[in-house]
DNA sequence: CGGTATCCCAGGCGATACTG
DNA sequence: CAGTATCGCCTGGGATACCG
C-alpha cells in the first residue's frame, strides 16, 4: 500500500485539473452553466443522456471545488439554482477555447480517424 | 436498445472534446509530448503511474484522432518514437491554458474543498 | 525496446424507486 | 422540484505474463 499506482507527479497541475475535469459530464455541465444559472432538472434537460445521480455528483464535486455555487429558495416545491462562481467563470473562459477548437477541427479529427481506420481495419 | 444512454446532443462539440480528453492520461500524455519526441517507454517513466497497456491503449487512441503520430525506426531492439502532429499541437495550445488555469487557481481550489469539507464534514 | 493478451477489481454511470 | 438510495452493468485501468 505505497500508494503506487497514486505517485503521478508530486504536484502535477495537468493532473489536478484532470482529476476534476476528466469525466464524462463536467465540462459540459460548466459549458451550459456558463450562459446563466438553471436549475437542477432543467440543467438535467439541457444536458439531457445524464441521470440525476450523476447530475448531482458531479454538481456537488463542482460545488466542493469552488467552480459552482448551488442557491436554494424556499419557494413551494423548493427551488435549486446553479451558478458558476467567478473561479468558475476564469475556467469556462478555458474550456470554451477547448470547446471552440473542437468545432474547428472536428472534420481533421474525423478526417484522421478514419484515414486511420481504413489503414487498419482488421486489427 | 435505443441508445437511450448516448443521445447527448447531435453534434456537441463538448462532447467530442470529452471523448477523448477525458481520462486519466490523454491530456497529460499530449502536455507531455509538447515538448518534444518521446519513446514509449520514456515516456511510460515521464508519466509514471501509467501502465503499459493503458500508455499503449491512449497512444493509439490519440493517434487515431490523429493529434500523435507514431515513428518506428528499425534499430535492434527498434526504437518508436510519438510526437504531436500539427493538429495535435494546435490542441496542446488550449491544453496548456487550462494547465496554466490549474497551476494559477490550485490554491483557491484547495481553499473551497477546505471549506466545503469544513461546512459538511458528517455529509 | 515496444508492445499485446489476460485477468481482475474499483468505480463511473445508468435505471429505477423512494423521500422531503 | 430536487434530490437520495439501491442495484447492476460496463469499462477504465492496474498487475502480470508473454511475444517480436
Amino acid at each position: 500500500m505505497d500508494r503506487i499506482y497514486n505517485v503521478y507527479e508530486d504536484r502535477c497541475p495537468t493532473r489536478l485539473v484532470l482529476d476534476r475535469l476528466a469525466d464524462k459530464w463536467a465540462l459540459l455541465i460548466l459549458d451550459r452553466l456558463r450562459e446563466d444559472a438553471v436549475r437542477f432538472n432543467h440543467l438535467r434537460r439541457e444536458i439531457k443522456g445524464i441521470s440525476q445521480k450523476v447530475l448531482s455528483q458531479t454538481l456537488k464535486k463542482l460545488e466542493r471545488d469552488g467552480l459552482v455555487s448551488r442557491s436554494v429558495f424556499p419557494t413551494v416545491p423548493v427551488t435549486v439554482e446553479y451558478r458558476l462562481t467567478p473561479l468558475g467563470h476564469t475556467l469556462t473562459e478555458t474550456v470554451s477555447a477547448l470547446t471552440h477548437w473542437a468545432e474547428s477541427n472536428m472534420d481533421a479529427v474525423f478526417a484522421a480517424q478514419a484515414a486511420y481506420d481504413g489503414a487498419s481495419p482488421a486489427g
